[in-house]
DNA sequence: TTGAAAGCGCTAACAA
DNA sequence: TTGTTAGCGCTTTCAA
């Protein structure tokens, strides 16, 4: 293994010192330099294919060039384009990232949480968190630059870029209550992360407003944002309130939980209840009936929380809002239906 | 931002010095040391909260204990599974990922070839290797550790995990044929991943083995693996072999493509032409028709890969075999039938 | 405009 | 069994 070009290899060939060479590679420093020593040095540098060694750099300056990204589950198919979102601001700026999977468990979140910051990121962006975290608080009170992504924390003073929950859940409860829904469930996420609880609020506020009583608009949380959950809280919604008509589910996955859960009671989507879903998730389009949903804006919602981050690291944190709400959008496909004209609503 | 404890605080704290702080940490080098000595440098460290500091570790050791994940495209449904397939097995062993995509474009993946080096990652686990690729050639001749996961490159020493491409095409066309098709076109993928060619050779096997002539079992080569290619491709075969009654894609993403140009066409799959895929990827069971294809074992490969890559890096290398083939087996859905009993075959 | 020297935090000869 | 010393490759004062 050939050994690497250092700096001195390059001071020894152009006959100057480490110090001039360590100037005249870096433009911003090389400035006082004379043209004919920085070309000579450069020259020598390409010549003898130079690449600085970053874990010098880093431990001389105390910046790693690197930032950690909490996911929950890179499997979870709308994070994939976060994290796209994210290496196309990040990679540009310099910035490599290291991806660690929480499974939204907290004692593998503090954990790793630990790790990046033993290998000494600079900062984090966060799409797992929990509604409250101590470790990724005192994280950030500690210095580390910090952003949530998707979730954000518990009053708290750690920017956060999310979508707009309360407009998307308004949206589709809007869009079924024009259908003529009055019995509406809302199969809910874990309270224990922000989305879910934004999302149980905006409808239980919904419902409020629209004058429906809590009693004929049941809730059910699932314990996990998967498709298991999502049938087994449809069931208990089906069997607690066989007046219902209409799903309103907190994400997509627990939609397509329910509409299974549906086809086993031999009921059928959106004949028999509708459904909708959250995020839009790819390939969603594809599978039947198809999914009326809120579409978010994934890679937007990665570009933006990484603007914010560099922002962050780079000391301009009084430029960064603590919130940022990001629009969503309806999209209507097939899984809503008017009530089927039979039971109490007739 | 109150400064990270070092071994020279700890050293101060507990009056001896750095470097046997140093071997009371490192169970390895604390056996020489007295027990005393030993626990008190233990406790001291633990209340004063230290953790090391990776990068001077690295810097002093040449080790990163850093991993670098060349992936295609982490939007792309297969690689999730393998990238978490990686994460369990380095994980544990104390490495750490720095995932980027290629895009498969060539120019992307030697640059980003080079910000991995430069970032001194002690090894490579390349997902998204072109057939020819002289960058990660010379940078496995060079000493850098590399193994390439679902793609081989051609004539090489660089280690490989791999799917059985030729049993699993070879399962699909047997099971084609026994249902009765005899115009089999191929909607092959890029020949130069070897995704691409494998497949492609082994379809031509298969025919040569059961006697089809080669003009009748047309092949259609994508760009690249994706939906809209797997339309374009499948039109074209429509419009020159309209004989065709099944269409074996190189991959699901290609054959989805098909279904959809089928569909446009006014021809309903599988009454009209079977289509069949390759991977299995996730939430194909959900799409209609239901695809018949052949399944890998995503996660395997990405924990073999890695612990292939751990012993190069240990310098075991003489144990890790230059070639492993992964089992694959076959998913029948509902995307095959018999050929309808119309047209040249009758 | 360039050089000298120090030091980031750690490990590893070598001494004692 | 522990301490001393050097040095990984780089940046950054401070001098000249």
């Amino acid at each position: 293994m050939a050994k690497r070009t250092t700096l001195k290899d390059i001071a020894k060939a152009s006959g100057v010192h480490v110090s001039t060479v360590s100037r005249a590679l870096d433009p911003q420093r090389s400035l006082p330099l004379t043209a004919e020593v920085v070309d000579k040095v450069r020259a020598a540098a390409k010549e003898m294919d130079y690449h600085p060694n970053r874990v010098a750099y880093s431990l001389r300056t105390n910046r790693t060039m690197t930032i950690g990204v909490m996911i929950p589950d890179i499997t979870n198919m709308i994070f994939p384009p976060i994290v796209r979102g994210i290496e196309r601001v990040m990679e540009p700026a310099g910035y490599a990232s290291i991806i660690v999977n929480t499974d939204s468990q907290r004692g593998r979140e503090t954990a790793l949480l630990q790790t990046l910051q033993d290998r000494g990121v600079d900062g984090i962006i966060h799409t797992a968190a929990l509604r409250n975290e101590p470790s990724i608080v005192r994280a950030a009170q500690s210095g580390l630059s910090v952003v949530t992504l998707n979730r954000k924390l518990d009053d708290t003073d750690v920017p956060y870029v999310i979508n707009d929950e309360v407009g998307g859940i308004r949206l589709v409860f809007d869009l079924l209550r024009n259908y003529g829904h009055q019995r509406i469930a809302h199969l809910a996420g874990p309270s224990d992360l922000s989305t879910g609880l934004l999302r149980r609020n905006a409808f239980s506020a919904a419902c409020a407003d629209t004058g429906i009583d809590p009693l004929n608009a049941p809730i059910v949380e699932a314990t996990r944002f998967d498709e298991d959950e999502g049938r087994r809280c449809a069931i208990e919604i089906l069997d607690k309130s066989p007046e219902t008509t209409a799903i309103l589910a907190a994400n997509d996955r627990l939609a397509l939980g329910a509409i299974m859960a549906l086809r086993e009671r031999g009921l059928s989507c959106p004949r028999d209840v509708s459904v909708t879903g959250f995020n839009d998730m790819p390939f969603l389009d594809m599978i039947p009936p198809g999914l009326t949903t809120i579409r978010i804006r994934q890679n937007t919602a990665g570009e933006v929380a990484a603007r914010h981050l560099l922002a962050i690291m780079q000391r301009k944190a009084a430029e960064v809002p603590l919130e940022t709400i990001l629009p969503v959008s309806l999209v209507e496909r097939a899984s809503v239906a008017p009530p089927r004209a039979t039971g109490p609503s007739c």
